[in-house]
DNA sequence: CGCCTTCTTGAGATGACTCAATGGTGGTGG
DNA sequence: CCACCACCATTGAGTCATCTCAAGAAGGCG
């Protein structure tokens, strides 16, 4: 609630994106450019977002869709009483703003955790290209079942398994995620990802308190699987993290690529 | 575990479908009918399953996609200790079997709760019409957005609410939407609706033991909000129920119609 | 340097779980 | 039509994982 700011969105297109590493708008990957040529004329603008803004919000009318280009973002729905569920983190690549009542309330909220970039479409725009282009409309599905598979995954392992294993299943997740990421960026540290979450957001993400979030972590570094420190996950074996994260990581690092 | 029991689809297509309450097959719904003229050259099947009986389960290749015409099924995931998450409950008119490897293995399990017959589609086929036709794919994406809404809606009352609430949040959603679709075939009871599953069902939905979904439904029931008995639910106190669920009755409703 | 957020740790409380035993109920076959 | 059996619901008592409340330590940022 507290950690909740004034939207920060400077309009003006950003011409460049140098440091992105997903050039292509998610929307359109593996649609042939002559396909393409024709949704020139739709409205497409470049925003930045600052860290720990806010996009919009529940019960929003919010008029775009969004592809992010660059940084972390977090998906999340709240309750009366203040307990908030974090759905899901965008890394770059991520569709973020379609639903089912495309013009109506947004039904969750989305905040940035670093600095973002990010690409807009109008979603009256929107609308129309897919009703008009079957390959993006296939995509879309496409993209969409990625995300329903993940919330599956999810909902699996908050209702199913206890602190250590949903723990475990949300850093080897994003941990696979980063580097698939990275495979397209090329970086040093094989082992040690960059983490902008606080404990209290890996918490909420898990359904968990951020005490029993930070007794966790303590439990992984004293058992030398791994260790979160100064915003950095570093995973000193995976082999016994995917072991109890019971997860498979080949399917994760599949779904990470789309 | 123990009611897996052997597939039993009786092939051979059923030409009628008298007491289904939904005609078309949910991914044409809304789509014009002359855009569907060319889709007739796809195969499409109708099937019978036997209650309690397997559908397909994770890890299998399973060639087809369905629309469920009648009866209630379930789809769920497991974990090695047998652990099991029910994801969620499928009602006529609920689309089954899309995912993002089209043709990769199941990702999760489905199973009959009562008799059913629903409407089967090679997923090859899919692939081809979805990419041939974007009204039918843009169909499939909202379908998509339809379903991803529920599954959210779902892993915040599992990671954020109590057991009453997340109780009350899943049977008033079932008590909706049934009615919804009741809309469409007339039903003389108002405040009561048919509820094919076992307390153990419930709490795997909900991710809780059995015992304690006793204990709560006790807890409904001397509180005068509900009853669930032989399988059948009978709201008392509907206002109470919604205000403990923290739901949108009306969101609900405009879910269960599309 | 100082302030504010985040992290860390402890101790006690509790909601939900486990284990165990009994009671119901519907379906099946004699 | 009844008797049996398997499955499902019910209830109790004790335990445990996780939560709550509290207080101090450590970062990071202006």
């Amino acid at each position: 609630m507290a950690n909740i700011r004034q939207l920060q969105v400077n309009s003006g297109p950003v011409t460049q994106c140098a440091q992105c590493p997903v050039r292509e708008h998610a929307l359109f990957q593996g649609v042939p450019l002559e396909q393409l040529q024709w949704t020139q004329h739709y409205r497409e603008d470049q925003y930045r977002v600052d860290a720990k803004t806010r996009l919009f919000s529940e019960g929003d009318e919010h008029p775009y869709v969004y592809t992010l280009f660059t940084g972390w973002m977090m998906i999340s729905k709240s309750l009366a009483n203040g307990k908030r569920q974090i759905l899901r983190f965008l890394l770059p690549g991520d569709f973020v703003g379609f639903q089912l009542q495309l013009h109506g309330k947004m039904t969750y909220s989305v905040h940035a955790l670093t600095d973002c970039q990010l690409c807009a479409f109008p979603r009256a725009d929107l609308d129309k290209m897919l009703n008009e282009n079957a390959a993006l409309a296939t995509r879309m599905a496409m993209l969409n079942a990625r995300d329903m598979a993940f919330c599956q995954q999810v909902l699996l392992a908050t209702g199913q398994k206890n602190a250590m294993e949903r723990m475990a299943s949300l850093l080897l997740q994003l941990f696979i995620r980063v580097k698939t990421l990275r495979g397209l960026v090329k970086d040093s540290d094989e082992n040690s990802i960059e983490l902008p979450l606080s404990q209290e957001q890996i918490a909420d993400a898990l359904g968990m308190t951020k005490e029993h979030v930070n007794r966790t972590l303590r439990e992984f570094r004293d058992a030398e699987i791994l260790d979160v420190r100064s915003k950095r996950l570093r995973v000193m074996d995976e082999a016994r993290l995917t072991e109890i994260a019971e997860l498979d990581a080949k399917a994760l690092a599949e779904q990470a690529l789309l």
